[in-house]
RNA sequence: GCGGGAGUAGCUCAGUUGGUAGAGCGUCAGCCUUCCAAGCUGAAUGUCGCCGGUUCGAACCCGGUCUCCCGCUCCA
């Protein structure tokens, strides 16, 4: 665990010190789980992003792209749910420092008594033996009746309470009902107070007829509202998809473990619309499709599992993650949910329009099923990171940090360096970048000793380093060294290009999957 | 939000019973001209997280606050 912690804070600051992420604001001391990018971030972010983009969007005829914006109308938000569901009621038990959701314990609560029920059931059988109706002994014994009027009474009372934010009474409610906390037992109680995790604004300058809106807490619905007018003009047929990249904001109680989880993330989705019925089939191919994906990366397959969720949300028939073995333990990257139609049916409810897709193979209208594919952007970069980054102790005993980031998405292809700072050396690797940079980004390097600049570029995660020596001047030849292998071959200059791209393109890279 | 730990240079960290801050690495300039971080010379960089208190004097003691890490909790 110790070793764990140890490596997550060299991947923390090894993304500063090499200009990958830094906190938001630093030097007001920063604003808690929010992170800025910093310039070989925001390559390798872009690198990420453009190789999902690709995949999805440019290798599959059947899904096209959107860009929604991050401001929804507000009803949005009702109908997708996240107006009930992404408020809750939390308590804090002041003994056991535990928190609760305050309509949980209610509900709890209330489940206790149907156990109470079904014992007065038990006890009732064993008396009246082969005579004992069951049904007739609840519609009519006074206590079995007792018990389901003050279940009701409370689940009438936790309702009207939690509709009208009537918080004081939440609390009143657990109090008379005497719940103590599961674990001490103890019932002393804080206030209920009311968490909502959709970030506000308003839109309108002037404070009295601005309206109420929220920074949207997933990309989805931007995707859901705009099902129809991408599937008419973009002439897509049942089975086909939207996919989007972008930010989404979540007031999290609790945000920590570095860009894992953020209060302002990017999500990489798709929607996946299909024919009501087939959702099962789909399912499964994306799950297996975007495993692949991310296998193509080459950061091991041991890194991956699926986790297949039992409890489901109230959208979903079918849901599962795809976890990455991060630095703190196995954790979800992505998700795969199958989400029925409930979405394009809630919207259709609360907009009056009609979301639906006339199916000509089989002469039939339906509103379709969407099955969902949710990457994390900075979750993903952060797999990334941390598995890359790597200290390895070379033949001769010496230490090496290598960031042995995927090729493909790396921040700089190559390294430029003359041997030495005269000569005319540097002029000719500044010519060499000139042609190189229309088809990679790469970087120039004359400070300090080769070895040490070849070391600085491991760090820094650039798949190749060319070096213009004397010889150079004689015969137009480099040496390109490759920073896994660390191996080094003496080739033309003319040839670099189709070198470096044999290992870096995307296009390379995608056909393994 | 609660509990535990922490915050000193870009990074990692020293800093004695309270007496005006250091090292290594890194960065920059110059020399050297070298193919795997280790040559030489020089330089820059800190309101010691922030605010307040105690004190003649605070990086150090006290209070508050912010941020980070771990655990709990939550997670569409």
């Amino acid at each position: 665990m110790a070793k764990q912690e140890d490596q997550f804070k060299k991947v923390i600051s090894h993304a500063k010190e090499y200009g990958y992420v830094f906190q938001s604001s630093e030097i007001y001391d920063g604003l808690s789980a929010v992170y800025d990018y910093a310039q070989n971030g925001i390559e390798l972010k872009k690198n990420i992003r453009d190789y999902w983009w690709k995949a999805m969007v440019q290798l599959n005829e059947n899904i096209v792209g959107l860009d929604s914006a991050i401001f929804m109308h507000p009803t949005t938000w009702k109908a997708s749910g996240h107006v009930d569901a992404f408020n809750d009621p939390m308590i804090d038990n002041k003994d056991s420092k535990k928190r609760y959701r305050a309509d949980v314990l209610v509900e709890d609560y209330v489940g206790k008594i149907d156990t109470k029920i079904e014992k007065e059931i038990k006890k009732a059988a064993k008396r009246f033996g082969e005579a004992f109706n069951e049904e007739e002994f609840v519609a009519t014994n006074k206590r079995v009746l007792d018990y389901k009027a003050k279940q009701e009474q409370i689940l009438k009372r936790l309702g009207e309470s939690l509709t009208n934010e009537d918080l004081e009474d939440v609390k009143a409610l657990i109090e008379e009902l005497g719940i103590a906390c599961p674990l001490s037992g103890s019932k002393n109680w804080t206030e209920v107070k009311q968490f909502n995790l959709m970030f506000g604004t308003k839109l309108g300058a002037s404070a009295d007829s601005a309206m109420d809106l929220y920074l949207r807490p997933e990309t989805a619905q931007g995707i859901f509202v705009n099902f129809l007018n991408v599937q008419k003009t973009s002439r897509m047929k049942i089975p086909f998809g939207i996919a989007q990249t972008g930010k989404a904001f979540r007031n999290e109680i609790v945000a920590r473990q570095f860009i894992f989880r953020m209060r302002e993330f990017e999500q990489m989705e798709m929607q996946f619309f299909v024919r009501p019925g087939e959702q099962k089939k789909w399912y499964d191919t994306w799950k297996e499709n975007r495993l692949n994906w991310h296998l193509s990366l080459g950061l091991g397959k041991e890194n991956y599992r699926f986790h297949d969720h039992e409890k489901l949300a109230h959208y979903a028939d079918a849901a599962a993650d795809i976890e990455f073995k991060f630095p703190f333990g196995f954790k979800e990257l992505e998700g795969i949910h199958s989400r029925t139609d409930f979405d394009l049916k809630a919207h259709e409810e609360h907009s009056g329009k009609k979301l639906q897709y006339f199916d000509n193979e089989i002469n039939e209208k339906y509103t379709p099923y969407v099955v969902e594919t949710s990457v994390g952007l900075d979750r993903l970069f952060l797999a990334i990171f941390s598995n890359s980054l790597q200290e390895e102790t070379l033949e001769d005993g010496s230490e090496r940090t290598v960031l042995r980031l995927p090729a493909v998405i790396a921040p700089y292809k190559a390294a430029v360096l003359p041997l030495v700072k005269k000569d005319g050396l540097p002029e000719i690797a500044h010519k060499i970048i000139d042609d190189l940079k229309f088809d990679f980004n790469v970087m120039y390097d004359e400070k300090d000793a080769i070895g040490r600049r070849y070391r600085r570029q491991d760090a820094n995660g650039t798949p190749f380093c060319i070096t213009v020596d004397h010889d150079t001047l004689n015969d137009n030849t480099v040496t390109i060294r490759h920073r896994d292998t660390m191996e080094q071959k003496r080739v033309p200059i003319s040839e670099l290009r189709s070198i470096i791209d044999d290992e870096v393109s995307m296009r390379k890279w995608l056909q393994k999957i």
